[in-house]
DNA sequence: AGATTTCCTATCGAATTACTAGGGAAGTGT
DNA sequence: ACACTTCCCTAGTAATTCGATAGGAAATCT
């Protein structure tokens, strides 16, 4: 499995970090994808998802459960059940999936940007903070899992990825 | 999550993250906007600083300990002791003073997007991740210690802030 | 009925976060 | 020299969160 032993010897060091996708979101993500790759009306078990994309499969089925009551994907038991897509995959953001696994895309301190006062020299922090949001949200709200499914970015986003210096360390 | 569907009016719910600023980092960069403000050559003692902006003081004397490590300021023990900006403030961005204070910008389950692999349909996933961390490292390397506490952002981040449509709650 | 697969609740250990306590080291003013 | 101030360092801790697991009840198919 090449994503990594999803639970064990990962990473050497658990850094804090300022901005992190959680596993919770990538795994949502990544079987969200898997059901945009299976098409509209092809149901996958919850089983074959997750080995599939290596994530634990009873973990997986919590965070399934999060997406269907987040009306993301429909569910049927049963024999032949399983799970798909409750909309057409160019119609889901992956910024909805996030959300719906992991609640709000950007916070500071817990708090939503637009809640928060700052007072004297950091009173434009706020604006600074919304302004990152903004843009989160506006790759996240515009790439679809059609477009992630399909490997075809939209050309913006690629650009971005294309700076050599975006993939460095620190 | 488990929180009854979609946007059930105003119960305040401690979610995960996506993508969050610490509290840590939160505290630092305001801590570094004081100091800005003060100038370069006036020294502020933690408790000022922890007085003005409403931080505990014990705990901000830890995130001082970062900044003077990570050489962004400078400190004096001492009855006239403080601290002061190591470097004029316009040449501070505010990701070093987050990145000092809370390690890497961005992570997905605390790996580096550039060590993460993905298969099957989840493949350009890593792209998209790495899109979003050049996005966030543009506008909080851009901004610096003297934008923000002049209050005048750079004007291409005051354009991301000032749509409307940025600080709605989702 | 019987097999299958989702769905629900409860729990767990380990890590992380935000913070507190106490005392030692370095510097200043009298 | 002496007291006083302020930074500096090490530990510790309570609460929360994260990732993951277990067992069984409910629904659906053949």
């Amino acid at each position: 499995m090449t994503t990594g032993p999803a639970g064990s010897a990962g990473a050497t060091v658990m850094d804090n970090l300022a901005m992190r996708i959680s596993a919770r979101a990538d795994y949502a993500v990544r079987a969200a994808l898997e059901l945009a790759a299976a098409g509209d009306d092809t149901s996958l078990k919850a089983e074959a998802i997750a080995e599939a994309q290596g994530i634990p499969h009873k973990f997986l089925e919590g965070i399934l459960g999060d997406l269907r009551r987040g009306g993301l994907v429909v569910s049927q038991r049963g024999g032949k059940g399983g799970y798909r897509l409750a909309r057409p995959a160019d119609s889901i953001p992956i910024a909805d999936v996030i959300r719906v696994a992991d609640g709000p895309l950007v916070s500071v301190r817990g708090v939503r940007p637009p809640d928060l006062s700052y007072t004297g020299p950091a009173e434009s922090l706020l604006p600074l903070w919304i302004a990152v949001r903004a843009n989160v949200r506006k790759i996240l709200g515009e790439v679809t899992l059609a477009h992630v499914a399909a490997a075809k970015l939209p050309d913006d986003v690629l650009s971005l990825a294309d700076d050599p210096e975006a993939w460095t360390n620190p």
